[in-house]
DNA sequence: TGTCATTAGTTAGCCTAGCTAAATAATAGT
DNA sequence: ACTATTATTTAGCTAGGCTAACTAATGACA
């Protein structure tokens, strides 16, 4: 985004005197933000390359690798409240990907399991999915991919919430 | 994510042999894809506070700082197609935070421009609008931030695109 | 000068992702 | 047997994104 670097002086008083030393928290929620839309947007743009959603693809993702899942663990692993799960299960079970399973015991509760289809999908379109992402780190010299793998996991940490 | 491990291990022949040695690149996209998903998840839910939701301030963020700007610049900026841009303006038009302008010499041309209270409602809520993730960040060690400070410039490269 | 192509934006119509509030259904408690 | 709690769904809303098709203005040029 071409306003970035303005939109970063703007900040004033809270913009570095050291750089690097300790950033101001405020500043980098404010870049994170946007990068993240500006991300998100490119790969929405190319996720019919897969075929479905991000969204679908990480709640897929989940019930592949998580088993089978109640709702509400799904959930509260996407962090989204229960009606969009729902909606989104609806999805994945309407392309077949994963069937619904209600608990024996306790007839409230409804698992998810990735169905054979939904698995190999997951699999097979592991890299295509993010196919243009990938290439852009690709592109990237060793040293910032290094860097990055170092800060996902702090962005992970805080994307997860306090 | 609490599938997110599990899934890194289930991409085989591509997971670390030795970490921090040039990760692949597709398993850092998969994971940033998740990463900002999630992240964008949050602050969504934040984004009562400032009253608008995300695209809005980003592209008034750009409007503000990137001074008047036609509608194609903008959408370009914010990497969406025309048809977008025409909706986000006409929501921020209707809250009176920007102001259409039509150019003299072309007619075509629309330019938009932050109004004061555009202006006024960005500088103020600059904090307030990601607090919660300004928030999070702040707990992080210094060590944490720095690292982040430093792996941002390399996300907006990807995000920008090959 | 009159037509034709190009460019900038808009309109219409669609889909997905979120949410809240309220309904349904099953279980658990008293 | 009521009542409360828990899990999920339904209904209805806002918003962001897209494509396709339209309008309007400009520019080229025979």
């Amino acid at each position: 985004m071409p306003a970035r670097s303005a939109r970063g002086k703007s900040t004033g008083k809270r913009s570095g005197k050291r750089p690097g030393a300790s950033p101001a928290p405020a500043d980098l929620a404010d870049r994170l933000h946007s990068v993240a839309i500006h991300l998100l947007r490119r790969l929405r743009r190319e996720d019919d390359a897969s075929g479905m959603p991000a969204p679908q693809l990480s709640a897929l993702s989940v019930i592949v690798f998580g088993g089978p899942i109640t709702l509400g663990a799904l959930a509260a692993a996407e962090q989204v409240r229960p009606p969009t799960i729902t909606k989104l299960v609806g999805a994945l079970e309407t392309a077949g990907l994963v069937e619904r399973e209600i608990d024996a015991g306790d007839r409230r509760i409804v698992r998810v399991r990735s169905t054979a289809r939904g698995t190999r999908l997951l699999n097979d379109g592991r890299q295509r999915r993010v196919a243009l992402l990938t290439a852009s780190l690709a592109e990237l010299p060793a040293a910032d991919r290094t860097m990055l793998a170092k800060a996902i996991p702090i962005l992970e940490k805080a994307a997860r919430g306090p």
